[in-house]
DNA sequence: AATTATCGATTACAGTTGTAAACTTCTAGT
DNA sequence: ACTAGAAGTTTACAACTGTAATCGATAATT
């Protein structure tokens, strides 16, 4: 299996736009991100440009300028991002960790109801508890 | 308000033993890690050394081998951290990323009965539905 | 066709991270 | 007191990141 390779923070204010717009020329991200961030085009070229060389975008070279698309779909680089966070955390921290998220984040109602299921249904199987792993080995 | 000074992954392995052991030696530090990953102690005691420059650790130089303090505590780093990547989404993906993580993760009983009471309280005030932000300003 | 404005690629440069060897300074045993 | 071994400090070095200027190619304008 190979090496997740994540994104980092600046990246992923790139990607969100493609994602958001479907596909994207490079003026188009270049537009949205000066006015949300205070960085120059340049900067904005090389992070697109990182981010074909991660595959995670490609340029469909036959348009003019370049139409660039997703290679990864959102909720695969949330999963993948989301869940390696979680992995630095000692297991019996997550349920908490977990609630800290809940709290700290706009939820709809919707989603919101999902959760309950998702966690009522969770809990038929679920341990009496977790014990901590921090000390043992296969991390 | 500060910059948050986030932790590597491999700086969460050692803190994970700090915050487990409460206070600890290097060598404890070592012997852990050399079973959990194919480090060398030199590596290690790098690790713990830019701990102490972000002022994660702290070392008491009163005693000899120095012991080592964490200057954090487990649930801030936690908080910090995993909200810290949760900024990277898009608000409108919150909700499911955490399901997401829900699913992932062995949580205790005890913990799902409380997210799950967190949520129902949570739904009361919850909006309709939440829109995406990916192209506003002020990140 | 020539000039200019765009767009894309190359280069830059400092700071962080992963990974570790080498060097120095204690401390404990002889 | 002397020396080996442990503990701590300095140095190393490549890859990755944040941040961007510049250079070269393409397209649009005169």
């Amino acid at each position: 299996m190979k090496e997740i390779e994540n994104m980092t923070k600046a990246e992923w204010q790139v990607m969100r736009i493609v994602w958001t717009l479907g596909e994207v020329t490079s003026k188009q991200v270049i537009e949205v991100l000066t006015r949300k961030t205070d960085w120059k085009q340049a900067t904005i070229k090389t992070l697109i440009i990182r981010l074909q060389k991660k595959n995670f975008l490609k340029a469909d070279e036959s348009k003019r300028p370049y139409v660039y698309h997703p290679q990864i779909s959102e909720n695969d680089a949330i999963h993948q991002n989301v869940n390696n966070m979680f992995d630095n955390l000692c297991c019996m921290k997550k349920g908490k960790a977990i609630g800290d998220l809940i709290q700290n984040s706009d939820i709809s109602k919707g989603d919101i109801q999902d959760l309950i299921s998702l966690l009522q249904d969770k809990e038929k199987t679920a341990p009496e508890s977790v014990k901590c792993d921090c000390l043992e080995a296969t991390a």
